[in-house]
DNA sequence: TTTCAGACGTA
DNA sequence: CGTACGTCTGAAAG
């Protein structure tokens, strides 16, 4: 099975590039503001043009290369045509001091550079393409000047940058005569009946590609085109006549010249050693880490793919003899794989088998319900015992299984999902496969083929115990990679000090759930929906038909189309109907129907998140969310099945649904001897975001409004508008709060004009005003993005990256998007820090002190406690303790903490 | 049955 | 043209 894919010979391969046309496309493509060393040296051009080329050398893996370079002599064609190129913009003096730079890079990667007086890049490439074809290699040429198309047969293809210079279309004989309507070979032809105003040869004007193209089929080629000249008729056949002088001179002046002499011929041209020290120099310099980075991957790529898979024996016991097989196995000194089968979710799960393998050594597999006592009672021990290191993927589900049997899970010194979220955040899964074949260079599949032998009762149960023991040998060598992995990331004491032991508490709250009024609820869901059918009643009378409200085509049509209501922002489908549109609208028009809508959405919203918790209770009455430590790229936790993330607070109805959730009721029945809990507690960050902000830009004003002590809004609004914060009245006050929130979004100016309702110019003069108080935030934004350009990613205050590749992106859209997650990145992921910090001590507080009182769900930054009868007293100054403690900010964290009988009583 | 888009709930 | 998520629904695609 494992059959090593055959290399062929492979072929020579030739690339080109085309030195001056690629640097350019990339100088206009990247901002120079963003691509310029400290010292101001612009290198956005270097950037691109490198960006391509390694790229392109991963990509293409090519045998030989050179680059060849315009000179600024005359070429023959200016002897020809006096005006060639005449009228072209001066090149850039920005431009200019990097083509030395280019030759630097190209000269420390050993890649041959190519000029000739006379000569255009062009011809060079040209002659080149011509004797690579005749000494039998293919030709790969990267240049973004389109007369290059003349060159292209089934041997020599075009790379020709498209939007930027991160995408390159593939021209071949087939791409060329699909995009111009003629094959290569009549390009030129082509080309010279159009025009090419950057060379300042104009063609027949009112004659484009399509035309062009037309004509020289019909005739097959210029040369017959031009014998019958007279018979094409309309404007444009008098154009072509009056014109055809210039054609005949434009294709003159666009032949590539395929006779230049050059001293090197194409075998000369073969890829030679790089120098490693100078490139990292050179890179050093430039300041281009995240390149540097990429190239080395490019280096060392052609490191084999192996595609062995494992060779795990799997040792036989008898029943009783798991404890000896510990003892001799396991004692500590490796640390061992685990893996396991079963189902899990909603705190709680059911184990079905469990394999246990050492690094190199022996592995194991066991049936969970086979276990005879003293087996069941070795394995409990060891799983328990913390001085057994232990490795799993995914850990949490896993325990809660084991939870489910009685069984306690400690020692676990690697979640390998988890070390690879670490590592990689941005990442949407962690399979298992996946970092195997990564990081291991393996496949995650059994070698040893004994299979057939010993199965027990003909089903795959034999089988499936071979692939378990594979999967836990493969997490205890991936343990292993990652651990190194992280150390060089800096992540080392993340994931021990945080994100492991973090596992064991998320499912703690899992297992506990919360208790829910399931009466509170039904009695929401009948309300709710008598009042969605009001609703929907009243809309529909008010357009007079029926319609299904719940889609956004069918609102789309009633308001847009049958109401003729004027038109909103544009989606991808159409236009829209959210929320702020339709109040938009409805201050406008007013049509009743609109309000009915708004309403409807409001109320089935509603409906349908208590309809969606009601089956969600668990016999004791209680709800069990998960909680997915591996999702979100800043860090946070997510919340699924149910989310408990998004309860409704905002609206008062929604509040009703935050009632449903409440202290746990008394057991129903005798048998349960369950602690009865008093209330619930629910402490939360004050303002944590905009303390980290304050915290990390050591802006001194913004610090000092925090310690202050007064409200914070109206302190920084004083200082913006100048006035005593008695005269802060509600308006000036909301919007210094939206700016002093936005800040931490990457709010532009004319965001804040919207959300404000102001004109973009009064916001910017408010950003101003803002930033003339607290310039120090403005400096930290502007560095925090700056800095992750450079190194490639964000980090927080406990050292969690971030990696954002498109902050180098020529994509406008794509940069900016990345520059915002840059600036945001670093608050919202060292709040997302500071909270599970804090869980992990209140957690440990809570035993050392022995209270019963429990933790039931983390919102972000809000920790929701079931306090048990008679411990509010000192659960509140222990969890004000630990959460205000969890980390010292410059601006010290503040904590507000309420109590209730449900989570809205709670609220504070 | 799966996937996408749009809408909207939270921090 | 403000970050990070999850869920629901309808409609289109398979």
């Amino acid at each position: 099975m494992a059959t090593k894919a055959a290399t062929p010979d492979k072929k020579d391969r030739l690339l080109l590039l085309d030195g001056h046309s690629l640097a350019y496309r990339a100088f206009f493509a990247l901002p120079v503001e963003n691509f310029s060393t400290t010292d101001g040296q612009p290198t956005n051009a270097v950037y691109g043009f490198t960006s391509m080329l390694i790229n392109v050398l991963r990509d293409e893996e090519p045998t030989h290369i050179a680059v060849a370079f315009d000179r600024s002599e005359p070429t023959f064609r200016h002897e020809q045509y006096v005006e060639y190129k005449a009228g072209r913009q001066k090149t850039p003096d920005e431009f200019r001091s990097q083509v030395s730079l280019i030759f630097e890079v190209l000269d420390a990667l050993r890649i041959p550079r190519m000029s000739v007086a006379g000569f255009e890049a062009d011809d060079i490439i040209a002659t080149l393409s011509v004797q690579a074809t005749e000494a039998g290699m293919d030709t790969l040429i990267v240049t973004g000047d389109r007369d290059a198309f003349q060159l292209v047969d089934d041997r020599v293809t075009i790379l020709y940058p498209i939007r930027g210079v991160s995408e390159l279309a593939r021209m071949d004989p087939a791409a060329v005569e699909a995009k111009y309507g003629v094959p290569p070979e009549r390009y030129r032809e082509l080309a010279a009946l159009v025009g090419e105003s950057s060379d300042n040869l104009p063609g027949v004007p009112g004659v484009g590609p399509k035309t062009a193209a037309k004509w020289l089929t019909k005739y097959g080629g210029l040369d017959r085109l031009v014998e019958h000249v007279d018979e094409i008729k309309g404007k444009a056949g008098d154009n072509l006549r009056e014109h055809l002088g210039d054609v005949l001179r434009n294709q003159q002046l666009n032949k590539l010249d395929c006779e230049v002499g050059l001293e090197l011929t194409p075998p000369q041209l073969s890829m030679g050693q790089w120098d490693r020290d100078e490139i990292h120099t050179l890179f050093d310099s430039l300041q281009f880490r995240v390149l540097r980075e990429r190239l080395y991957a490019t280096l060392s790529a052609v490191e084999p793919e192996a595609d062995e898979g494992f060779d795990v024996e799997v040792d036989a016991l008898e029943p009783g003899a798991l404890g000896a097989w510990l003892e001799s196995n396991a004692t500590g000194a490796d640390r061992i794989g685990v893996a396991v089968t079963g189902t899990w979710g909603r705190g709680t799960g059911e184990l079905t088998a469990l394999a246990l393998a050492s690094p190199k050594g022996p592995a194991v597999s066991l049936d969970p319900a086979e276990l005879i006592e003293d087996d069941e009672r070795a394995l409990a021990a060891w799983l328990a015992d913390p001085a057994r290191p232990k490795a799993m993927h995914e850990a949490k589900g896993p325990m809660l299984a084991f939870a489910a049997r009685g069984l306690t899970l400690a020692g676990i010194t690697s979640d390998t999902a988890l070390a690879a979220y670490l590592a990689l955040p941005g990442q949407r899964t962690f399979d298992l496969a996946d970092l195997v074949l990564r990081y291991l260079h393996r496949e995650l599949r059994n070698e040893s083929d004994d299979s057939g032998q010993l199965t027990l009762d003909g089903s795959g149960e034999e089988e499936a115990a071979q692939d378990l023991a594979v999967r836990a040998r493969a997490v205890a060598e991936l343990a292993d990679v990652l651990d190194k992995d992280l150390d060089k990331r800096g992540a080392t004491r993340l994931l021990h000090e945080v994100e492991l032991p973090l596992v064991g508490v998320l499912a703690g709250m899992e297992r506990a759930g919360i208790a829910v009024d399931a009466d509170h609820l039904a009695g929401l869901s009948a309300s709710l929906g008598g009042q969605v059918k009001e609703e929907e009643q009243a809309a529909h009378t008010a357009v007079g038909r029926e319609f299904n409200l719940g889609s956004p085509k069918q609102v789309q049509q009633v308001l847009f189309d049958e109401l003729g209501l004027p038109k909103t922002k544009r989606t991808k489908t159409g236009y829209t109907t959210d929320s702020e549109a339709l109040t938009g609208l409805l201050e406008k028009d007013g049509h009743p129907v609109l309000e009915h809508i708004l309403r409807w959405r409001e109320v089935a919203k509603l409906k349908s998140i208590v309809d969606s918790l009601i089956p969600m209770l668990d016999d004791a009455g209680r709800i069990h969310t998960t909680f997915n430590q591996m999702i979100a790229a800043t860090g946070r936790l997510s919340s699924t099945d149910p989310n408990l993330q998004n309860i409704p607070i905002r609206t008062a109805e929604g509040r009703q649904i935050r009632e449903a959730f409440v202290v746990g009721a008394a057991p129903a029945g005798p048998s349960s001897p369950e602690v009865v809990y008093e209330s619930l507690l629910t402490a939360d960050y004050s303002q944590i975001e905009l303390r980290i902000m304050a915290h990390l830009s050591e802006d001194e004003a913004l610090l000092e409004a925090f310690n202050s002590g007064a409200d914070f809004h109206t302190i920084t609004a004083s200082r913006v508008f100048g006035l005593p914060p008695e005269q802060i009245d509600s308006e000036l006050r909301a919007r210094i709060k939206a700016m002093n929130y936005g800040l931490a979004y990457g709010l532009s100016a004319y965001g804040l004009s919207q959300q404000l309702r102001i004109s973009p110019e009064e916001a910017r003069g408010l950003m101003e005003e803002y930033f003339q108080q607290f310039g120090g935030v403005r400096d930290y934004l502007r560095d925090v993005v700056a800095r992750a350009r450079q190194d490639g990613y964000t980090e927080t205050i406990l050292g969690r990256r971030r990696y954002l590749p498109d902050l180098n992106s020529d994509n406008r859209q794509r940069r900016e998007m990345a520059e915002r997650m840059a600036l945001n990145a670093p608050i919202q992921g060292s709040a997302a820090d500071i909270i599970k910090v804090a869980s992990l001590n209140v957690d440990r507080a809570l035993r050392e002190a022995g209270l019963t009182s429990r933790m039931l769900l983390q919102v972000h930054d809000e920790l929701v406690f079931e306090v048990a009868p008679g411990e509010l007293d000192r659960l509140q100054s222990l969890v004000r303790e630990q959460m205000a403690g969890a980390y010292e900010l410059r601006a010290p964290l503040g904590v507000s903490m309420g109590t209730g009988r449900t989570w809205q009583d709670a609220a504070h």
